[in-house]
DNA sequence: TATTGTTATACTCTATAACTATA
DNA sequence: TATAGTTATAGAGTATAACAATA
């Protein structure tokens, strides 16, 4: 159980408990629950996408997705419409109002978690990147059987 | 919306979701839930701790805690102790049984999910250790002040 | 046959807040 | 007064599996 790597996802995962921390007031505040948050986040900045591809940005299986997408679509802020392709899937994205909310909560969310960071300087960014990116490539080649491939349209968060 | 910090969350993020996927299906296998694995994992080589303690370091809130316990204490794999010191106390530590689902569950989850480690060199680690500390301390140098009440003021939407 | 999304079940977690008993 | 933990409530998320429509 000496595991060297057991420290890094310890860290890992402090930190992503920290950022939450930080984060989720303003979440909560928006009166979206952290799943719904974070469809909103990652339908933001794109013009939609089916449930399955959401399924496998956020980790929320397709049952539960049902759900999530109903309670966003009875706030207005998503969208669903068959594809034309595809008649099985639906193609969901956000409504102005959708937008609206992704566009000044997300920066608020944004904003404040940022001052947190006021000390950090190019170096430092770029040397967490670096140790980040890597990390992220040997853990994404481990669970291999998911959709490996980065996505493109989740750069904001 | 150029905050350069944001790269670093999102890479943060989907390192801590690459890992959950990977570590997700042994936990589910051993038939705990994730705070509860949580749980197990914090209380695991401990001498035990508060229920306070507990909450502090797995971001789950005291009204929540109090069912997970309760849960785990059903299971056999937690045991609970009045304080001597501290009557309104209680000191939260693993049975025999729990010893025994952290030292077999966790090394699995451990070993599979480490094989993706396979290739870090000890620098690596230790870069990623040094980033990862770092990293740490503004965010939670940011989260400080928590749980405090919120600002009314700062109300968004 | 395989896949997309729905539905159903049963449970767990969550936020919130009022409550008790200690301190 | 303040803190540790409980209880209550209402809602949301979760795993799982059976199901329909489409591919």
């Amino acid at each position: 159980m000496g595991e060297r790597f057991l420290k890094s996802i310890r860290l890992l995962a402090e930190c992503m408990q920290g950022y939450e921390r930080l984060s989720g007031e303003y979440v909560r505040r928006s009166g979206l629950t952290h799943p719904q948050f974070d469809i909103i986040a990652t339908l933001g900045n794109t013009s939609g996408m089916s449930y399955k591809e959401l399924g496998d940005k956020t980790l929320i299986t397709k049952g539960t997705l049902t759900g999530v997408i109903e309670r966003l679509e009875q706030k207005g802020l998503v969208e669903r419409q068959r594809s034309d392709c595809d008649k099985r899937s639906f193609f969901v994205r956000l409504t102005k109002e959708g937008e609206r909310v992704f566009c000044t909560v997300f920066p608020h969310v944004i904003a404040e978690s940022g001052k947190a960071f006021a000390a950090y300087s190019d170096d430092d960014f770029a040397d967490l990147e670096k140790n980040l990116s890597k990390l992220k490539t040997v853990i994404m080649a481990g669970a291999s059987g998911y959709p490996s491939t980065p996505d493109p349209t989740k750069e904001i968060i």
